[in-house]
DNA sequence: CTTCGATGTCAACACGCGTTGGCCTACACT
DNA sequence: AGTGTAGGCCAACGCGTGTTGACATCGAAG
């Protein structure tokens, strides 16, 4: 079984790349199938062809890895810092971050997307940092108060765009909101972030 | 000058109040105008006789005030706290908040209302809180940090429900959120939270 | 009782959408 | 050269939308 590039493999990545592109910046409803296409330079009936629908072509565009690193093995301290920086690389280089963000609002599809990618990315993640006896519901809690932040952070600088978010630069980002995610990852409520 | 009662004030309110709640729920392009007619009890057309057309319908929907208190007047280590407070109360007594946020992701004018809110009540509340020799760019970016906090709350509690955000007591958030919106608002990048 | 504006209904328009099916074209294989 | 098939285009469908204008009804003022 020798892989064989087909000739409409261009044109399948070509839609895609389209419709994360137009996903993003309008939103599920207004992205339409037929822009979709002209950008990708081809008819709308082709994206039918290859995609079956709008909902299956945008669970498609919505396929995401956190590509999330292993925070066992980096210092405790700086898992804060590590999650944060990771998160600002991966929402710059990567428009499907944004486009979840953009789509969840009013798509239910891509709520649950959301909800699974929580579950099965960054949940673990958390959890690599604690002894296996931890209370599951503490782990949650912590990756989902550390989601909160992060995720609120994208939503004020990409989508809201207010513009003392925008014009912080990445380390001043950092110097603010690390703290925080190790906060939220090891520390206890009223503290400042070192516990066993 | 007296303030005349006209019959049609309760059907003018009538659909605002169905505008809201089917904003909220569907966000602007799933939101029809029929929808919201049909809640409202009348007909289509009565929207447009008395809103001109669906964008001035949800500029009226999505008027909003945060009725912020007075940041100056409460003690200073309180004022995380009391801002989180209030902001849980104002999420779930007026959805007009929810709408915003699910409708800014796809809406230019929702984004301007969040920007304005912001600029108008956000911001100065915060600086009530330093002298007025206060650098504004650092007011700014403590706002700005605020609201990223407390929007990403909302969103992964009410839009996004992830379920470790859902679950939590109103009092297990605030004792985890409140002193890192006390730190945005009078601590320092790397600090606890006190100072001058 | 008549009149007239405010309030509300009905039917229809034009438009853009997702989606479909038939047709054309190019290329690999015999 | 002939043929089958994958890749691609075109025109059209049915539908729901925002929006419009003509018509009905109510309630107060003359």
């Amino acid at each position: 079984m020798t892989e064989v590039v087909r000739r409409s493999d261009r044109t399948r990545s070509a839609i895609l790349a389209a419709a994360r592109e137009r996903f993003a910046a309008d939103g599920f409803e207004r992205a339409t199938i037929r822009a979709i296409a002209a950008d990708a330079n081809i008819d709308p009936s082709m994206v039918m062809r290859y995609y079956g629908n709008k909902e299956r072509l945008f669970a498609a565009a919505a396929e995401f890895d956190l590509r999330l690193p292993d925070l066992g093995a980096v210092p405790r301290t700086r898992t804060g810092r590590v999650l944060v920086t990771h998160f600002l690389d991966r929402w710059e280089e990567d428009e499907t971050l944004q486009l979840l963000l953009r789509t969840a609002s009013t798509n239910q599809a891509a709520v649950e997307r959301m909800q699974t990618i929580f579950a099965s990315q960054l949940l673990p993640a958390v959890a690599a940092l604690h002894p296996p006896s931890t209370e599951p519901a503490d782990i949650a809690r912590r990756a989902g108060l550390a989601a909160a932040q992060i995720l609120g952070l994208a939503l004020c600088r990409y989508v809201l765009r207010l513009p003392p978010v925008v014009t912080m630069d990445r380390e001043t980002v950092l110097d603010w909101v690390a703290p925080t995610v190790q906060r939220y990852l090891t520390g206890t409520p009223g503290s400042s972030g070192r516990r066993g």
